[in-house]
RNA sequence: CGGGGAGUAGCGCAGUCUGGUAGCGCAUCUGGUUUGGGACCAGAGGGUCGCAGGUUCGAAUCCUGUCUCCCCGACCA
């Protein structure tokens, strides 16, 4: 292809909006262009990109089984409410209604619609276990996007779901697709990283979300030696029991604290360490109930792990402080346990401690020497905290250290809370109806592609990897004005095309400095340069990107030579 | 929703304090000289200064309202 004929526009300078490197060589290099925040128009270069990790997708499920099919993005309301996730979703997802005032819903995710498929299809035990899989644009109402197609309100999905007898079939269909995950990752060139996760409104059981590490990316990842968490759910081993000490239990006593409204006030005032005050916080249950965490002043609370422990759906909200008074009769800094008619939930952490200090439940007042049991009772003790870097893996006993990673993959064990609620059923060999066992699986396409900018670019521009490049080579024909040159561009482009080698031909009237910074910008790996000089001496420079190598190639090798590249 | 910032040509920005009829760089077009790492000269096209009111002889500039975008957080996955 010639420059000159495709519709490429690169800029010497981002705009003002792009934050993040690949962002900003995303919109430089014309790959995208933004419509609407979280809204992108793939131009040919990026979605020339884009096709081939499709291309890659689509190979690695074919040869494992999966089967694919297209559903629609706008989706009845009917069949979000069998789930009950039209009302649990929220304002993530995007409503509207038709003329006749029927409402739908745009696709953020496809469970309900294809498990409606197969729940009419599959009635036999015969027919498991099945894999159906889709590359679709979903519509997820985001907040706030950011950072070009990494967080888009549309973006470009492969969304697989699997369809099992039993857990045990069902295990095997999730490892399935977690091997195919691990194989298109690869393929694709990644430094990637697996960890557990938790499941979000997608619900279930079981979860590995794959990570490509980069600096940028909007997740922390928890590792410790063989093991990876999200921060979400890391879990953090609960500190060593102090049962053997005897430790009297001290008079309780009230305190005044005027004006400490921060534990780091408190610290200071009281010389006890963070760690050792214990913070009261106050959140709300699904039945609208509230109940209290107590944490140790240096931790920070996490909600998904009381979403967890407690078995919410979505993450529980914490009271305003108008609500906090009502219950407490306090302001959120002089907040304790005692005397609370609520549950009282407390961290690990904060079960060895004794003697310690919380609020009195009265304005500028603390308690000192408060002990579980003899003062307040706890409702039960768990895991809330958020991990730090250094806290102790339970699963490993070493200490987390923290990445950070652009979740590019999800997969998800669903068991049966969508055969479940929305009837999907079949018979077994003795004719007796059972559930489906389900599980999904979710590649984001769109956030795969700038993450493999984010992970591969250098001052200079994109450096593409092979396996995706929008087009392999990068030829800088110098001047077209030349006949002898245009005559050795024509042969190598017939080569090319012979071979099976995409390639662009700057052809462009441009000075050679302009070619040169847009090949890089661009990022093809490989780069031939076709000037006069080369022509003269008989030999052609080809340059490979990613390390910059510049190689003299006698003009009737060149092709050869960019074969053996992109073969190595 | 809370906090901060910004809307002026396709992109990046100045001008706003102190009102006087819109400017710079890049990009685009024409002509010429150049031609192996973002050339130079001369000329040209392109903007109802986010929108709506108001003040004023006169508003990009002052006042009021409103919309949008970006960043941090909350939220979401």
């Amino acid at each position: 292809m010639r420059w000159t004929d495709t519709h490429i526009f690169t800029l010497r300078e981002a705009p003002a909006d792009a934050e993040i490197p690949s962002h900003k060589l995303m919109i430089r290099s014309g790959c995208i262009k933004k419509v609407a925040p979280g809204i992108f128009t793939y131009q040919n270069l990026g979605l020339r990109a884009l096709r081939k990790i499709e291309k890659i997708v689509r190979e690695e499920l074919d040869k494992r089984g999966c089967i694919e099919v297209l559903m629609p993005v706008v989706q009845p309301r009917e069949l979000w409410e069998e789930t009950n996730r039209w009302k649990e979703m929220g304002a993530g997802l995007l409503k509207f209604k038709n003329r006749n005032d029927h409402e739908f819903c745009l696709g953020a995710t496809h469970e309900e619609v294809v498990t409606d498929l197969i729940r009419n299809d599959l009635k036999s035990y015969r027919d498991f276990p099945r894999n159906i899989y889709q590359i679709q644009t979903k519509y997820r109402d985001e907040i706030r996007p950011r950072f070009g197609l990494m967080r888009g309100r549309e973006f470009l999905m492969k969304d697989a779901y699997s369809f099992d007898r039993t857990v045990d079939e069902a295990q095997m269909s999730y490892k399935k697709m977690y091997e195919a995950y691990q194989a298109i990752f690869s393929r694709i060139g990644f430094d990637f990283a697996i960890v557990e996760a938790d499941t979000g409104s997608i619900g279930g059981n079981q979860s590995h979300e794959f990570h490509v590490l980069a600096e940028f990316g909007e997740d922390a990842l928890m590792i410790s030696g063989d093991f990876a968490a999200n921060l979400e759910i890391a879990p953090v081993q609960p500190p060593s029991s102090r049962d053997d000490i005897m430790i009297m239990a001290l008079e309780l006593e009230e305190f005044a604290t005027p004006n400490l409204r921060t534990i780091s006030d408190l610290s200071k005032s009281t010389g006890v360490k963070e760690s050792e005050l214990v913070k009261t916080m106050f959140f709300r249950d699904e039945k609208e109930k509230p109940f209290a965490v107590l944490l140790c002043g240096n931790d920070e609370v996490n909600p998904i792990k009381l979403k967890n422990f407690l078995k919410m759906a979505n993450p529980p909200e914490m009271l305003d402080d108008k609500a906090v008074f009502e219950v407490t009769g306090a302001s959120p800094g002089s907040c304790g346990p005692v005397g609370l008619k609520i549950p009282v939930y407390s961290d690990n952490r904060v079960a060895v401690l004794s003697n310690f200090i919380v609020g009195a439940n009265r304005d500028d007042f603390h308690l000192r020497n408060v002990n579980f049991k003899r003062d307040f009772e706890c409702t039960e003790f768990g895991d809330f905290v958020v991990a730090k870097e250094g806290d102790i893996c339970p699963e490993t006993g070493k200490p987390y250290t923290v990445r950070r990673g652009i979740e590019v993959g999800h997969v998800f064990y669903l068991g049966q809370k969508y055969s479940n609620a929305m009837g999907a059923k079949f018979l077994d060999e003795n004719g007796k109806s059972k559930t489906i066992e389900m599980g999904c699986y979710g590649i984001g396409v769109s956030r795969t592609l700038q993450a493999s900018v984010e992970q591969n670019h250098d001052d200079d521009g994109i450096v593409w990897p092979k396996s995706i490049s929008p087009y392999s080579v990068h030829i800088c024909a110098l001047d077209m004005k030349n006949a002898k040159l245009v005559s050795c561009l024509e042969n190598i482009e017939k080569n090319l095309n012979e071979s099976g080698i995409d390639f662009l031909v700057d052809d462009r009237k441009e000075r050679p400095g302009v070619k040169f910074k847009d090949a890089d910008l661009l990022g093809f790996p490989v780069r031939v340069t076709l000037g006069s000089k080369g022509l003269e001496s008989g030999e052609i420079e080809v340059v490979i990107r990613s390390s910059k190598e510049k190689r003299s190639v006698p003009i009737d090798r060149v092709v050869d030579e960019i074969k053996g590249i992109l073969e190595s």
